[in-house]
DNA sequence: TGGGGTCATAAGCTGCGCTTGTGCCCCTGA
DNA sequence: TCAGGGGCACAAGCGCAGCTTATGACCCCA
């Protein structure tokens, strides 16, 4: 597996523009940013940094490996991040449950920005279905829950931090593809699909949204999975928004039409009720919105 | 910076149902295996497989963090295919020269499903704009080439492999971003936009469609510090819908229609006219193809 | 009841990447 | 004109992480 470790410090030294200021950031020694570079370019046969006495900049090559390794380095940071807030910290300064959803696709990153902005804040993340968030909260177990679709209890307060948009998915060779108009909701109920196991939020807000669906065709443990198999044509597949776009972008899977259906959802921040939100619970429900509103 | 090795490995177990299994597909021992996993478990503090003397499955912790894991290790591997194909291997089966956009979108992926597909095929991959990849294969520079925009010259024969289209991107708080409507073509000719150096094809592109251009308001060298330019609003920007698909799902970015303009594009595969595609460019270019039309 | 499968543990070795220390080069400013 | 500082490169030595090998414990099934 690749060590994203010099990638790193490539992005730092393009950023700062100087390879001491980049061994500064990551608490090591210039020869070591030197040696790290050096021989990634020596494994690419190719030279990534235009060294001057005034600094470095990033040669054509290199700027493409960046924008590469922006991405994994990205990934990589939201991983650690979201494993980090696993841990069960008794010292969590912020407890916070999630649905999976949220957990899955908008909290690492914001803890990302939670980390960058106030590295002080510990995080404890727990992740459990809708109902099970708005029931820790209230009972203290947790200081902000994050929901999928509207208030769950009359006790907590809430802010919409996010939307989403549940898209039918199938492959770019299925039948359904080629449809301009789409598919009736009739026709989408009668079909199996591709679903998680313990059906999720997910399914129950469909389900609430179409009526009874077939028996699934097939059950999968991770969203990943279910998109895999959606894309070798096993069955089409509902799933958030937040998990298809990028294939979407690129082509692997198409997204078709449920006419007369609004799927959009959206995600929350919840609290009880008449407590104001304040601290890091705070912080991060103020991070999360920005992200949205600018 | 995360090691991802043992999150690659534990995604391998999770796939195969064993550490021993899991072992042998990384050429290491099941004792390396299992002491990784441990390390993990032992730094996250919760288990993450649920181990029986049939065999091991992942724990619903255990799930969540494969499906962060899953987009590290993606994004790495895209990484490490691409960074591959850049070392100036004179042995390279199939050389590649690329536009921007597909080298840094939509290539890497491809070559890590060429990797698993073909082993045996080296490639080498050179970033050029469109004009100068046409000219590459024509010269028989490259095997293959990847163009932005209808077929260069009349000497190629080409295939489209994937579309795109550009968007028009603000921060969620900008004016723009509530308009429903859109904005016309003339608003967007006067407004100064942030732009990448060097305009590459998708600057071309774009003045081909809606005419000269405003002075930049910012010239930046890589597409995530335009990203990071108009989140932070700075100003708009044009950009691929490869690009921006994440952050238009997260809410970063807004898309903004455009009214009466049509920036489709299509990304096409091109070599020389009248010479069938044979061997590595076969594969690739069927490879691509197959991710769109299933 | 033994054989094949699972995972865990212990001991020993290897090699990678760090630090420290130094050298060279270029620009700047007194 | 020359000293100083900031830039990067090179060499020597060390420490530790993670591997392998070898073995043990457990469970299931024939």
């Amino acid at each position: 597996m690749v060590d994203l470790g010099p990638y790193d410090v490539l992005l730092s030294v393009a950023e700062l523009g100087s390879m001491g200021r980049a061994a500064e950031r990551h608490g090591v020694t210039q020869a070591a940013v030197s040696a790290r570079i050096r021989s990634l370019e020596g494994a690419l046969g190719v030279t990534l940094l235009e060294r001057s006495p005034r600094g470095t900049r990033l040669t054509p090559h290199g700027a493409l490996v960046a924008d590469w390794a922006r991405v994994a380095v990205d990934a990589a940071e939201a991983l650690d991040a979201g494993v980090t807030s696993i841990r069960s910290e008794q010292a969590a300064r912020l407890r916070v449950a999630a649905s999976l959803t949220v957990a899955e696709y908008l909290l690492p990153r914001w803890l990302v920005a939670l980390r960058t902005e106030h590295p002080e804040t510990s995080v404890s993340l727990s992740s459990r279905n809708s109902t099970d968030v708005a029931a820790d909260v209230l009972a203290g177990a947790a200081d902000l829950g994050f929901v999928e679709g509207p208030a769950v209890s009359d006790d907590l307060d809430a802010q919409v931090v996010a939307r989403d948009r549940l898209t039918l998915v199938v492959a770019p060779g299925h039948a359904w593809a080629s449809r301009r108009r789409g598919i009736d909701a009739e026709r989408l109920r009668a079909t199996p699909l591709v679903a998680r196991e313990h059906g999720s939020g997910t399914r129950a807000f469909l389900e609430h949204s179409v009526g009874a669906l077939a028996e699934p065709a097939l059950e999968l443990a991770s969203t990943t999975a279910i998109k895999g198999a959606v894309a070798a044509g096993v069955a089409p597949a509902v799933l958030s928004s937040l998990a298809v776009a990028g294939e979407l972008a690129v082509g692997t899977l198409v997204a078709v039409h449920v006419v007369g259906l609004d799927l959009d959802r959206r995600l929350a921040a919840v609290w009880p009720r008449g407590r104001p939100l304040a601290g890091p619970a705070a912080d991060l429900v103020g991070l999360a919105t920005r992200r949205r509103e600018g």
